[in-house]
DNA sequence: AAAAAGACTTAGAAAAATTTTT
DNA sequence: AAAAATTTTTCTAAGTCTTTTT
């Protein structure tokens, strides 16, 4: 199992740029080759220019050590990050990026193990009740019952669709001439009590004891964390096969409740090189459905979705594999190069607002839409899916029409997200949008003559690569760097951090990247005001106790009466002022808050923002770049390293 | 040329781990 | 030391887009 790459025949004779790089501190942008790859988008935009000089060091990456750690204050954020980046490099960390082209093919030797299943069931004998009587169940028929019974403080346990799929697929289970026959006199709170129980008995655990079950877990997944991809080891993503339980689908999804079954080792293809062992099947006595040797795919494993027969749940390598860390480039590559195209693109389609064939005219539009707003390219949807919508499957009752030329949509997108906006669009497409409409019903597609396919094939014609999705890439670039660079300003670390964070913010909200409003907010924002309220009470006391002093009266004693140390007017005044910073504080963290509780920030740091961009402004502005990408801890931070010096 | 199969990226929720507060 | 808050990781669903089959 050797750790290093054998040496590759393709290494670039550029080490001393390399070595510059790395070592180069002060930044100061210094050499060309250097910034030709860190400059950013905007920037080079204005230069108008595509670098003309390819970089010589293609291939090259050069592992970042670490940055130079720095005050005081957070040194122990440095402390566990050093920690963390130690127990990667010792892992694998390509020294280099792997040229993935040749043929389509991925790897030349593939090692691993396989997946792990989960235990299989261990009945808990708790008996359910069925019309007021204890019923007894197979563990099986047990196993199902507490699926359903662990959900019930979740929404989708009142859900009729859910409550049905359920009960349908544990009748099967339960069979024909079961006792129990109607979901209406079950009463599962047995088993939920004893699963609070349970829960309860692992919070009350010694933390020696949980220590313990944690490194036995650690044990075991060992062996299956890592796999070999021409000769380095990378980490596999998800080694861990999914354990049965009720298939729980967003927003009104027409199958969630279903029973997904447990899959065994029957189900389970597995890819590797042909040298290597083949894993051994861990359930004895069964094996494997297919062993296949596939150098032209990245997966480890897959199996047939049990809930969507036709779909696949594939094994893949994580994200800080150098195969990952590869494609993510390409992506930010492609994403970038669109910006050399994007005013063709634009005076293309909006000649084609004009067009008389419908097809054309529809393209534009709908090419517009997704330029402009980052809408999704929209595939057809099966009718056992939820019905969401993206760009070329809007529907007419997902745009509204607001004179003189404002377009408001509201509909659902990936994961039932509801996409709620109100925009002011071109004369021309305004008009266009109205057209496509009239005379169809709210269900009919606004764009009848499109599908993803077709927008695709023109938008290749365009640029090569180029299809829907690298629009969202392009505009959360444009977004992070255009913010980055016109509110940055000099001096104070807190607020660079927070115009970075006001740039993730903005990105999000343009990807209209959602989450649930935390649980706990409201608590929270009744606690900050409490803290703000009792701040005020004392600054007016304190100043109340200026005016006294200036006066040369004596203070008013305390609340409980007693009476306070006399304190100088120029104490009590610096008081005052840093007690009113400290509102200020609290006010700014409470409108943040409430400004971001319903955007997530997470997606589109992992997804969308280049983290050369990111990288190079942490350069040039002294940031460390823990600073903003803290989040992405371990794994991803050496990707971005990776990546950030990678030649384009 | 349309549909189905296949492979990969993107996504929010939930769980787990860690840090902060009490 | 417990509990609460916050951050990070894990999980797996839900998209996109390409390739293959019909």
């Amino acid at each position: 199992n050797s750790i290093k790459r054998p040496c590759d025949s393709n290494i670039q004779p550029s080490s001393a740029l390399k070595k510059a790089k790395c070592t180069d501190s002060s930044s100061s942008a210094s050499s060309e080759d250097d910034g030709s790859d860190d400059v950013p988008l905007a920037r080079r935009l204005t230069v108008g220019e595509p670098s003309k000089r390819k970089p010589s060091a293609k291939d090259i990456v050069t592992k970042k050590k670490k940055s130079p750690s720095s005050s005081k204050d957070n040194q122990k954020v440095v402390k566990r990050k050093t920690k963390k980046l130690m127990r990667n490099s010792r892992s694998s960390k390509a020294t280099k990026v792997r040229e993935v082209s040749g043929g389509g093919k991925k790897w030349s030797t593939l090692v691993h193990n396989g997946v792990i299943f989960p235990p299989p069931y261990k009945p808990h004998g708790v008996k359910m009740l069925y019309n007021g009587k204890p019923v007894d169940l197979t563990p099986e028929q047990e196993e199902v019952a507490t699926m359903f019974a662990v959900m019930k403080d979740t929404e989708y346990a009142s859900k009729e669709t859910f409550i049905n799929n359920f009960f349908t697929d544990w009748s099967k289970i339960l069979g024909k001439t079961h006792t129990i026959k109607k979901f209406e006199l079950c009463d599962f709170t047995p088993i939920y009590e004893w699963h609070l129980q349970e829960k309860e008995k692992k919070t009350q655990m010694t933390s020696e004891e949980k220590k313990a079950l944690r490194e036995e877990r650690q044990k075991q997944e060992e062996k299956f964390m890592w796999a070999s991809v021409d000769g380095v080891k990378e980490k596999v993503g998800n080694f861990r096969v999914e354990p049965p339980g009720l298939f729980r689908g967003r927003g009104e999804h027409p199958k969630m409740g279903r029973l997904k079954r447990r899959i065994r080792p029957s189900d389970i293809t597995i890819n590797i090189g042909e040298k290597a062992p083949v894993p051994v099947c861990p359930i004895p006595g069964e094996s494997w459905k297919e062993v296949k040797h596939d150098n032209t795919v990245t997966w480890l494993a897959f199996w047939n979705d049990p809930i969507n027969q036709k779909d696949f749940k594939y094994v893949f390598l994580a994200a800080s594999s150098s195969l990952k860390g590869q494609s993510d480039k390409e992506k930010y590559e492609k994403a970038r190069k669109l910006k050399d195209h994007i005013k063709n693109i634009r005076a293309n389609y909006t000649k084609d607002f004009r067009s008389k064939e419908q097809v054309k005219k529809q393209i534009a539009v709908a090419t517009y839409l997704i330029d402009k707003l980052a809408l999704r390219a929209g595939n057809e949807k099966d009718d056992d899916e939820a019905d969401t919508v993206g760009c070329c499957t809007l529907k007419v009752e997902n745009v509204t029409c607001l004179p003189p030329n404002k377009l408001q949509f509201d509909f659902l997108g990936k994961d039932s997200i509801r996409y709620l906006n109100t925009v002011e669009v071109e004369p021309l497409v305004y008009k266009a949008i109205k057209e496509f409409c009239a005379g169809k019903n709210k269900g009919g597609h606004v764009f009848d003559k499109l599908d993803t396919t077709k927008l695709n094939a023109h938008l290749k014609d365009l640029m090569p690569g180029l299809t829907a999705k690298v629009f969202r890439t392009y505009n959360a670039s444009i977004t992070l760097d255009d913010i980055l660079n016109e509110e940055t300003e000099d001096g104070n670390l807190i607020e660079k951090i927070n115009v970075y964070s006001r740039a993730n913010k903005q990105v999000a909200i343009i990807c209209n990247h959602q989450r649930a409003v935390p649980k706990s907010h409201d608590s929270q924002m009744t606690k900050l005001n409490e803290k703000i309220d009792e701040l005020k009470a004392q600054r007016d006391e304190w100043k109340a106790d200026l005016e006294r002093a200036k006066k040369g009266k004596p203070l008013a004693g305390d609340k409980d009466g007693k009476p306070k140390r006399k304190l100088t007017p120029e104490v009590l005044e610096t008081k005052i002022s840093r007690i009113e910073t400290r509102i200020k504080e609290m006010d700014m963290t409470k409108t943040n808050r409430e400004e971001l509780k319903t955007v997530a920030l997470g997606t589109s740091k992992i997804n969308y923002l280049d983290p050369r961009i990111t990288v190079a402004w942490c350069k040039t502005h002294e940031v460390p770049i823990e600073k903003v990408l803290q989040s992405l801890g371990s794994p991803l931070v050496c990707v971005i390293v990776v990546l950030s010096f990678a030649a384009p």
